[in-house]
DNA sequence: CGATCTTGTTTCAAATAATGAAACTTGATC
DNA sequence: GATCAAGTTTCATTATTTGAAACAAGATCG
């Protein structure tokens, strides 16, 4: 519809309360909420207190301090059933990685970001940046252009806007043109790479998953330096073409909701 | 610090639309959830619209309907590793996985009701939010009668009032007094056991994690009457109390040296 | 040991947002 | 082209939210 600003009243600042604890990644006292917080004191004690209530957060007395609630996971299992691509994408991931033995990573847009709904891990998981119900920058990973490279031109620049391009690596595009112009080379070539510009060592091919046009989520292979080579990801090509048409498929199939 | 009534304004009722669209498990129109709904048109309208606005739904436009939206999983992440057991357990469950091979659940207490947090099965190791999230009843399974026998009276009589006591099969406790003398029982021996209460032919050995007395959480290990009997499930106790105690003091060391 | 600071909680009149019956729009159906 | 169902908007009324300030409860200090 519109830009998705304070106008949603009570409930979208309740939500930007519980955004803030979010935030922290760790249980916060309440004076920690405050200080980041845009609202005085009685206003956000009474969100948090509401938040707690409703099982969105967790008050631990002893401690006195607040932390994500249990609900939003029961929530997130709902969300994740009937509105990812996961479900649908389960078969098409074992193949694809019984295929390739590489880690893959099942991705949607949400927010200007790139949202992982499924991964599967290579034999030997390097730890790296990744698990299921995280969020990544999108203007630097695989899945995060290929998906960007399908937006119509409204979509993309919304999207563009709120990409921090912040230079994790030397090869990290660091401003929207030249971002965008991969993005033409994207969508003309039909993959997308990642050529260590999110981490030193970390590369991956990628590829949008489109119904009627527009990406409905991408589908990445990965793998590290150390490994392979850049022209080694060509030749998962093939395979990943095939697992994304299949997602595709199954997308058109059970009537997914464009986004 | 009372009973979660509506006494939450705005949010409390916001989310309880939001639960309403949850409950159907599918994609649904407006009119449907009105049917299901305490709440006027136009009130239930503005709610949806307010929640599609905040990304805790999704509306589509071509087919009219309302789904889960992906913040809900962004947020969930959050919660999962910050204030759930799962990630401070993994190596211990992967430890316990590998000694006895069976189906493994991890899981907390949640509106009385189980909440399954982490899982290792044979056949995909890592799934997040497919079964992590899910939740189930508590009279009736094993993890369930493991948390319930350590609460405290108080909280014990609230949870108890929210159990359905739905005979699922001929074992399954159809009354809170049966179910007490039970927990008794559990509490004494320290193991609490599913005999096809739930399901038939699904069995299982449980026990509660305990912090200071109280249950964060419990751990299972489920097996099929086919493979196994009732006398078979005790050869687990002491890999599985093994497994609960290196829980318990993980979540001990996790109080956060405050920073 | 009382003073002072820090952190968390409650109060209450004013400001604001939510409410819902009813009217209206849109599109499908006969 | 009339009828019906589903979805959307309006607007005066009502109820909730708001936030400065006062208050309570510990800590820490002189």
């Amino acid at each position: 519809m519109n830009i998705a600003r304070d106008n949603d009243g009570t409930v979208g600042k309740a939500l930007a309360a519980l955004e803030l604890v979010a935030a922290f990644e760790r249980p916060v006292r309440f004076s920690e909420v405050l200080e980041h917080s845009p609202y005085p004191k009685a206003t956000l004690y009474r969100f948090l207190q509401t938040l707690t209530n409703q099982g969105l957060l967790q008050y631990d007395p002893d401690q006195g301090v607040y932390s994500m609630g249990m609900r939003l996971v029961r929530l997130a299992h709902a969300a994740w059933r009937q509105s990812s691509l996961a479900p649908i994408s389960r078969d098409v991931l074992d193949t694809l990685y019984a295929q390739v033995g590489q880690t893959i990573h099942l991705a949607q847009m949400d927010a200007g970001q790139v949202l992982y709904v499924e991964k599967r891990t290579a034999i030997r998981p390097v730890e790296m940046f990744s698990q299921a119900g995280k969020v990544g920058p999108a203007y630097c990973t695989g899945v995060g252009k290929a998906m960007l490279a399908y937006l119509d031109d409204v979509t993309l620049e919304a999207s563009l806007q709120k990409q921090a391009f912040y230079q994790h690596t030397q090869f990290t595009h660091t401003d929207a043109e030249s971002l965008k112009t991969e993005l033409s080379q994207i969508q003309a070539e039909g993959f997308s790479y990642d050529r260590e510009e999110h981490e030193t060592g970390i590369i991956c091919i990628a590829k949008a998953i489109l119904l009627k046009g527009r990406p409905i989520g991408a589908l990445s292979i990965t793998t590290t330096t150390a490994r392979h080579s850049f022209d080694d990801l060509n030749e998962w090509k093939q395979p990943l073409a095939q697992a994304v048409e299949q997602i595709a498929q199954a997308a058109k199939d059970w009537q997914f909701p464009t986004l």
